[in-house]
RNA sequence: GCGUCGGUGGUAGAGUGGUCUAAUACACGAGACUGUAAAUCUCGCGGCUUUACGCCUUCGUUGGUUCGAAUCCAACCCGGCGCA
């Protein structure tokens, strides 16, 4: 993999590129499709082109677990397997960590909302994970069996599912963790990072170190410098920062600036239409989140003029498309009316059609910012 | 006409003397969701207000029995089924 920067922003962080995988080029800044299970949930590998996707992000541990990496490899590897002719990327497991431990324990996600007061202190352990040196013991969420996942193991599935860019397995840390929980462990997602350095064999899989550091800019400046001095491909950031959003370019920035600068920087799961305009200013050059197809499904919908609910009565007399400034064929085709009706009626399509429109609203938002960081706007 | 069964909140449907504004589901309404255990979850859903489990009003209608009725009795109205 081969990342070319093609300009730096003079009034920003920003920086227009591209990164040259062996399935193809991605353009960035670049919104990233989440594909946890080798699918884009509602939509077929022939329809996520048509939004202008350029890159996909699936699942180290989902795919483990269904159908199976050795099935994966056997028909040629992750892309082969789905049709998907442009690069792909695959998360660690990392964030399973978090989702299926802590973040079930809590019901949190990984944006914490104000006012929550409850903390992990150093030395807790999940309820129905365990997190040890080695890696982690899961509970598959499928059927309760036992799973271990650790640094290892996690390179050895990537490297069968054969993405274009892997990712480091980490922890990804609950926003509830504390201080020296936190400090602890960065230390063992840093020891994680070298394992999984050695153990990596694939030379045509570019692979991603991952920052954690949560809501300290101290521990997120040492995690950036340590991962960053660490022969990775790239770099992603992940967890939460803890910050209103006015605060988060900022917090961003300062980290990004431990990387090294000629090297692509993935922004972990972050991706809401008002994300874009920090995240990039920042430096940031992908980035990858649930947000356009997650939220589709459970109806509402990403338009220029904000957000629309689509199970709403009042969207029943409505002519108009969903956005009338987006050109997707949803909205050339579509009344809110139809979709509304759709969403009503607990009909399938309406939710692929209007996955299909948030993908690629979220896709064409930020070609516009590379449009931006071109003509020097941003 | 006779017999019989039944009429409960937007719908379906529990409840058969007090713990009933009345289970549950659906529908409806309002929120939430940021490396997906998520086509999910939470809350509300008779009215009013000092928002308290406070008051008022609801289980076809009207009366009655009872300290107390959606629940028992009577008449009436409506519906299903059976027989004429």
């Amino acid at each position: 993999m081969e990342f070319e920067i093609l300009k730096k922003s003079k009034k920003s962080k920003a920086r227009l590129g591209l990164l040259k995988t062996a399935n193809g080029v991605v353009e960035t800044p670049c919104f990233v499709g989440v594909a946890t299970k080798a699918t884009i949930k509602t939509l077929s590998t022939e329809d996520v082109e048509r939004t202008g996707t350029q890159m996909l992000i699936s699942n180290t541990f989902h795919l483990h677990l269904r159908p199976g990496e050795t099935l994966v490899k056997g028909h040629g590897g992750v892309h082969k397997f789905m049709g998907w002719k442009r690069p792909m990327m695959t998360d660690s497991g990392g964030f399973q960590v978090f989702s299926l431990g802590f973040g079930t324990d809590h019901g949190v996600g990984k944006i914490l909302k104000k006012g929550e007061e409850r903390t992990i202190e150093e030395g807790m352990q999940p309820q129905k994970i365990k997190i040890t040196e080695k890696g982690v013991e899961f509970r598959s969420p499928v059927d309760g069996a036992k799973l271990f996942l650790g640094p290892k193991e996690s390179i050895a599935i990537q490297e069968k599912i054969g993405a274009d860019i892997i990712l480091a397995f980490d922890e990804c840390p609950s926003p509830l963790a504390d201080y020296e929980y936190m400090k602890t462990s960065i230390a063992r997602t840093h020891r994680w990072a070298k394992i999984c350095l050695d153990a990596k064999k694939n030379k045509k899989q570019a692979m991603y170190g991952i920052v954690q550091g949560g809501k300290w800019e101290d521990l997120r400046k040492e995690c950036a410098h340590t991962i960053g001095a660490m022969p990775f491909d790239g770099f992603a950031i992940g967890g939460e920062f803890g910050y209103e959003k006015e605060d988060m370019e900022k917090m961003l920035r300062s980290t990004l600036g431990e990387l090294p600068e000629e090297k692509p920087r993935h922004l972990l799961g972050v991706g809401h239409p008002e994300d874009f305009e920090y995240m990039i200013r920042a430096g940031v050059d992908t980035f990858d989140c649930i947000a356009p197809t997650h939220y589709a499904r459970h109806g509402t919908a990403f338009t220029s003029g904000g957000r629309i609910y689509m199970k709403k009565t009042s969207l029943l007399k409505e002519k108009k498309p969903l956005d009338p400034k987006c050109s997707c064929y949803v909205c050339k085709n579509y009344t809110r009316s139809y979709l509304a009706h759709l969403y009503r009626a607990g009909e399938y399509t309406g939710m692929h059609l209007v996955t299909f429109h948030n993908l690629y609203y979220l896709n064409n938002l930020a070609k516009e910012f590379r449009e931006k960081i071109k003509k020097g706007l941003i």
